[in-house]
DNA sequence: TGCTTTATCAGGGTTTACCCTGATAATTTT
DNA sequence: AAAATTATCAGGGTAAACCCTGATAAAGCA
């Protein structure tokens, strides 16, 4: 019998899986968690065969729970799911230490494939994910190593104002700091999150929900 | 006995939603969509009492859908299910005829409540939506009668251009139009967009999905 | 057939963003 | 304690964005 964790905030959501996976004899839910911290707290108390996680939770951004829940349960396994298949999410989901990658248009059927896959020790990505992976790479995914995606908390500061038009002689006088300091926030920005100009900047910070 | 045609594009939720609505007496599920075209064939089809439409649908971007289904079958009711509770978006799905409208965050037995509601004639709104249609109209939403949302097919272009960090001189050479023109259509689409800068303009194109 | 929107272009101007180099002090990490 | 990161600031420059006014032809709508 395999112990199942389900995560997610849809609670409508959260109860079509439970019904789904209760028909199936081999696969048995133990528990809900609908945001990050309930997610841990659930992981001691039962520690799951398999935690079935969504990475759009409000309150932490998923990546850094995925870590967690594998800290605190290290037999556990992972299974995400998302909204996004795009090349970062899932990248970096996998170098958290997850085992397995599922959008939410996936038919019920894939969904049980892939939940007894991963907590066989296997892997599992559906079709979507695997072509984002793919496509990722084939596309020379270079943000990965010069930038790693470390914004300090001034840079976080300066990167929600610009996407909330902000230009940086105003922001320069809301943080009673200098226009040249705010500037150099700025190139840091572009360089670290490999964009070329502002549009770049506010795209990458709603992508990945940097605001 | 309601009929409820569910549309969303998650599987997994749609079958959780019909177990849901399974369960009930005087409820029942008559059909699943899972884009937009299909909505309309199978309101078309049914004419059911209520229509559960998620507005984050791949294809059309659910607005449209919802004043289309009602001249279709102008008797059903809508209940909109939807990520977002902005008042942005709430408010256009009110104005496009949409009865209700719920987060996917709500409790199973919301739901429930929240279709019984709107399918005899009432409105239902959750608290998320509720509160997102408060601070819109105290923070004064000066975006719906000055622009109304309406771009041209090349607005949308060097819209979507834009945001994929392209400079106006660029654009220029790749459209073969001046760059004089391109400075215009970005002139336009700041006043349409009510944005203040290149910052907004990728904001609101992300936030409203317009790329 | 008119009316409206769309798409196109221009001159001339100000402000903002972006790029380069270089620097110092404070904080955090190792 | 040493090393790395962070936050701060400067001079001097080019490119891009933004703002104003004004205009014309084409396409779409009434």
């Amino acid at each position: 019998m395999t112990s199942v964790l389900l995560a997610d905030d849809h609670l409508v959501l959260l109860e079509g899986i439970k019904g789904l996976i209760e028909k199936e004899e081999d696969i048995e839910v133990v528990d809900f968690a609908t945001h990050g911290e309930e997610v841990l707290v659930k992981v001691g108390k039962w520690s799951p065969d398999l935690v079935l996680l969504d990475i759009n939770m409000p309150g932490k951004n998923g990546m850094e729970i995925c870590g967690k829940i594998l800290q605190i349960s290290p037999a556990s396994r992972i299974l995400v799911m998302s909204m996004h298949s795009d090349a970062y999410h899932v990248q970096n989901m996998l170098k958290k230490g997850a085992h397995g990658y599922i959008t939410k248009g996936v038919a019920p059927q894939e969904m049980l494939k892939a939940i007894r896959k991963v907590a066989s020790g296997k892997s599992y990505f559906n079709d979507e994910a695997t072509r984002a992976v793919m496509e990722g790479l084939v596309s020379g995914n270079k943000q990965e190593e010069k930038s790693e995606l470390k914004l300090s908390r001034r840079e976080k500061e300066i990167l929600k104002l610009i996407v909330e038009e902000r230009t940086s002689q105003e922001m320069a006088d809301e943080l009673f700091i200098s226009l040249k300091t705010v500037e150099t926030h700025r190139r840091n920005l572009l360089s670290k999150l490999n964009a070329r100009n502002t549009a770049g900047l506010v795209r990458i910070a709603m992508e990945r929900k940097l605001v």
